[in-house]
DNA sequence: CAATTCGGGATCTGC
DNA sequence: TCCCGAATTG
């Protein structure tokens, strides 16, 4: 330890302290989970600023999720506060920031909102109307991958998004009208901006000449634009520092291209390797047992993590019969938790999917345990935020489309489809905005004339009211909420479903009194709830137990983990195999390096799914953990029906010595048997076999799994 | 033409 | 269970 360091410096470790004083040419760190890589790249920050007299707005850090860029901007803000003016963002964030202020150029309106998945979706139904919906929602997704690899409708790569008759048309349109509505959505984020910077020179230089230093965290999971945009902000000047672990990959499903990380010292020359592989977060027990997860992965760089910390117990395995009683279980580990002192934010309970989180929700409140619900909100939740949100998107941007077809209508005012379809037509036709064409268009019911003339008016009153300036941003939303008739529309829907709707818009019209009430001000509180999933999902609770998806988990740590679900079917899926399995080791992985004391995890016999009680056998990673990581509570497990079930899928095609080409109908838990398949053979008959027993029965190649 | 009802089919992760 | 789309009724 160097005592002439300033005091934020003591305490790293080599590798740490070199990371956080390399200077000249770029630096890759690869780091380990918990190795403080917060730490190095907060710390590194406030140095540049302190030591190194870097203007606080010449750095730009960008991170993947919205929490992980509010922890690393309040960490860095404790060591020095002028990081309160640093870029700290997320890529899309960021993307959204460089846009608004550049719109012109870009070719958008300023006050774009942003489209979701959904709008885009609905987007594409609107400009394929052939379509029917899952196809619709399928295309919009392959557009979404080709724009995570920066591919336009006529990139000669396209070839390589099969599955849709006429894909490169199909994109085409649903750009044309894209641009038509003047919003952008969550690939245009990335994709405009680094167009901007390659086509328009001025541009280049002036951002080029305010980013001296780029940092980027979680880049493993940084995809092709992604890495597009970056290589085009990072000037001759720059220096430029990424931060990733390829073990954590994690979003090779919606884009993350782990290349990046492997040809990043090519394409930025000059580049050093620092690598943090001492982990300062968990007990040796638990980061064994992570690691025995991904190294049956085949493609890695390979590295080993150290615990710092000694002691600590084995991961407790639970097997328990269904979704209630791993409630149940929950629940007596956080009770014991807490009258061992701790306390409920110590705890986060983890799952594959978010619809798994009802069961806990039901079960919490009854026993008196707090808890915060990170990450989506439902869907259904958030359809009446939409709704209102639909109204101010059409009072700043009257092209916006999806916004207009989502309320036209809503609550009902007597404008059907052929009307609405009608009004669209001529607002093309005339190149008008949706809201003038309704008030133009003539409606072929008196209810319809009426409907569309209020729906006008209103939107025009509510407009007058942003242009007046007199009421806060919360006062018009809630006015909106109010005039539109949509919260009468949504208490009913409370009534009938025992919804939470009209709490939400309360939300929601909260969320809205940290903003101004001018149309600059509604632009920023649209893209904050497009971009912050979490921020109207209500008030923030001091102590409480944390539920939370494993991908949101992403970069935090709690002193108590416990990862549910832990079930063939659920987790991984069945059909996940080759690259998208080894995605889910890692998921595994990130979600038990999480934990930094106690390791729990749940295994259920039988789960309700889709109102179905289910079996399930358990997952194929518990079969693939070595037998003395871990400790089993609750009853026996059977690991031969999951290794089996890993082998045999419904739906696959098979050849039987004696009875020839067949197809699997049915795959069944035969406990100390193994699996039990049912299959029906070309000859019509239909028999079952227990492979365990039989060598008669292979797998076909043509299988599609 | 608009609104409601009923039956079949689906399945995630997230900016 | 929930949601979509076809079919039916007002």
């Amino acid at each position: 330890m160097n005592p002439e360091q300033p005091d934020y410096l003591q305490g790293l470790n080599p590798e740490q302290l070199s990371a956080v004083l390399h200077e000249g040419g770029n630096l890759l760190i690869l780091a380990g989970a918990g190795s403080g890589k917060t730490r190095v790249i907060t710390t590194k920050i406030a140095w540049l600023i302190r030591e190194r007299g870097f203007a606080p707005e010449s750095i730009l850090a960008v991170t993947f999720t919205n929490k992980a860029a509010a922890e690393m901007k309040e960490r860095a803000c404790r060591i020095e506060p002028a990081c309160e003016r640093a870029n700290l963002r997320t890529f899309h964030s960021f993307g959204a920031w460089l846009l608004r202020r550049n719109a012109d150029l870009a070719g958008i309106d300023k006050n774009f909102t942003i489209y979701d998945d959904d709008d885009s979706a609905a987007l594409v139904r609107a400009a394929l109307p052939s379509l029917a919906r899952p196809e619709a929602t399928r295309l919009a997704h392959a557009i979404a991958r080709a724009k995570d690899y920066s591919l336009d409708p006529d990139s000669p790569d396209l070839g390589a998004f099969k599955g849709f008759s006429d894909f490169r048309r199909c994109y085409a349109e649903y750009q044309q009208r894209l641009r038509a509505t003047g919003n952008v959505d969550f690939g245009d984020l990335i994709n405009l901006p680094t167009r901007l910077l390659e086509e328009n020179e001025a541009v280049r230089r002036r951002l080029h000449d305010r980013f001296r230093v780029i940092l980027v965290d979680e880049y493993q999971d940084s995809n092709v634009a992604q890495f597009r945009l970056l290589k085009a902000l990072a000037g001759p000047e720059a220096y430029v520092c990424v931060v990733g672990d390829d073990d954590q990959s994690i979003y090779r499903f919606r884009g993350a291209e782990v290349q990046n990380i492997l040809s990043f010292p090519d394409i930025f020359p000059n580049t050093a390797t620092i690598r943090l592989e001492r982990n300062y977060r968990s007990y040796q027990s638990i980061l064994s047992i992570a690691t025995s997860v991904v190294e049956k992965n085949e493609g890695r760089l390979g590295k080993v993590l150290r615990a710092e910390r000694t002691g600590g117990g084995k991961p407790q395995l639970a097997v328990l019969a269904n979704q209630n009683e791993e409630a149940a279980y929950c629940i007596r580990i956080i009770d014991k938790h807490l009258r061992n002192g701790g306390s409920f934010s110590d705890v986060a309970i983890l799952y594959r999917t978010n619809a798994q989180s009802l069961a806990f929700e039901r079960a919490f409140p009854p026993a008196g345990l707090p808890y915060r619900l990170v990450g989506a909100l439902r869907f259904y939740e958030r359809e009446e935020v939409k709704d209102i949100l639909a109204f101010l998107a059409l009072v700043s941007n009257r092209r916006d489309e999806i916004a207009f077809r989502r309320i036209i209508n809503k609550p009902v005012r007597g404008i059907g489809d052929s009307s609405v379809e009608l009004i669209i037509e001529e607002a093309f036709a005339q190149n008008q905005d949706f809201v003038s064409a309704a008030a133009v268009v003539k409606m072929k019911t008196a209810k319809g004339r009426a409907g569309a003339a209020a729906f006008t008016a209103f939107i025009d009153d509510l407009s007058a009211r942003f242009e007046q300036n007199l009421e806060s941003l919360a006062r018009l939303v809630e006015h909106c909420a109010k005039e539109s008739g949509l919260l009468e529309y949504h208490r009913g829907q409370d009534e009938i479903a025992g919804s939470q709707k009209v709490s939400n818009i309360d939300e929601l019209i909260n969320a809205a009194s940290d903003y101004p009430a001018t149309r600059d001000g509604l632009s920023a509180f649209l893209e904050a709830v497009e971009l912050d999933r979490a921020m109207a999902s209500g008030e923030v609770l001091q102590d409480a137990v944390t539920l939370i998806t494993m991908h949101n988990t992403k970069g935090l740590e709690f002193p108590v983990v416990i990862i549910t679900g832990m079930e063939q079917g659920l987790f991984p899926r069945d059909n996940e195999e080759g690259e998208e399995l080894e995605e889910q080791r890692r998921l595994l992985y990130v979600a038990m390096t999480r934990a930094k004391n106690e390791l729990y995890l749940t295994y259920c016999r039988n789960r309700l799914f889709r109102g179905r009680i289910m079996d399930y056998p358990p997952s194929r990673f518990l079969a693939e953990l070595p037998a003395g990581s871990y400790e089993t509570t609750g009853g026996k497990l059977n690991l031969a029906v999951s290794a089996a079930m890993a082998t045999w899928k419904r739906g696959m095609n098979v050849y039987h010595d004696d009875h020839g080409s067949g197809q699997i109908l049915a795959v069944k838990d035969a406990g100390e048997a193994g699996v039990c398949l049912v299959v029906r053979f070309e000859t019509g008959r239909q028999l079952q076999f227990f492979p365990k027993y039989t060598s008669k029965l292979e797998v076909l190649k043509n299988n599609d799994f």
